[in-house]
DNA sequence: GCAGGATATATCGGCAGCCGATATATTCAG
DNA sequence: CTGAATATATCGGCTGCCGATATATCCTGC
């Protein structure tokens, strides 16, 4: 699964929202670190449809704006607890080799402990 | 960053490894889920040397076949720890809204805006 | 002796997918 | 009336992953 499908899916795993407030609410939840751009969304909408982890949920007209809404199938909701728990795996890993790094930095491994501060594991 | 990028810089974390050590370190790491294709490594090796996050360590002939080993660059292991970072973040708020979305499946959602999900990503 | 697999490097073309630009249309603020 | 926000959608370009391919050595099995 791409990041852009990830933080779609992630932005509709509460409730069902439209395109523009996906686009919103994945800057909100990432507190401006992701965004999303517009380019990327509707292929990104078109694919995951096709694929059963979203579905088109309604139409509204909002103020003479269509606004199509989308939510996660089941399926989806799957997808995304399956790849949330890779992502995590991975930082995980990433963060315990670093620390195995560190500990002897250019030399040859030692059985030298550290003072206890090894853990830090999410 | 690529996912083969942080791959690749996740099996360089604890120690320099050449390019088929590092197709076969990654797959161990990830309990054989993730497998770098020998394809995209070469690609990825060079670009992260041109951005600095890794470099060649030194060249050995071991049985007549060389190997080319590299390491991470300090740059390498602030951006490998950046990235671990914010993919536990996204892992952490993806598996908050998706219980938030079964808290009440199929119903409007409550008003309750606020500090809730403020803490976001890290 | 030789075929096949593991080790080890590298390149290339095809294809998927992200992004910036662009288009269209309405509402509201200045 | 102009610009920004809201809201949809498309398209060309570029980046980057993957399968296939090439080259070369060593070891195992027959």
């Amino acid at each position: 699964m791409t990041q852009a499908a990830f933080f779609v899916l992630t932005a509709l795993a509460d409730q069902p929202r439209h395109g523009y407030g996906i686009l919103r609410e994945t800057e909100e939840l990432s507190d401006g670190e992701v965004r999303l751009r517009v380019g990327t969304l509707y292929g990104v909408l078109d694919r995951l449809t096709v694929d059963g982890l979203i579905a088109l949920d309604r139409e509204e007209v909002r103020q003479g704006r269509l606004r199509r809404y989308y939510r996660v199938t089941d399926e989806g909701v799957d997808a995304l607890v399956a790849e949330a728990d890779r992502m995590a795996a991975a930082a995980g890993a990433a963060r315990r080799r670093i620390a195995e790094g560190r500990r002897a930095p250019g030399t040859v491994t030692s059985p030298a402990r550290g003072p206890g501060l090894a853990g830090g594991l999410a």
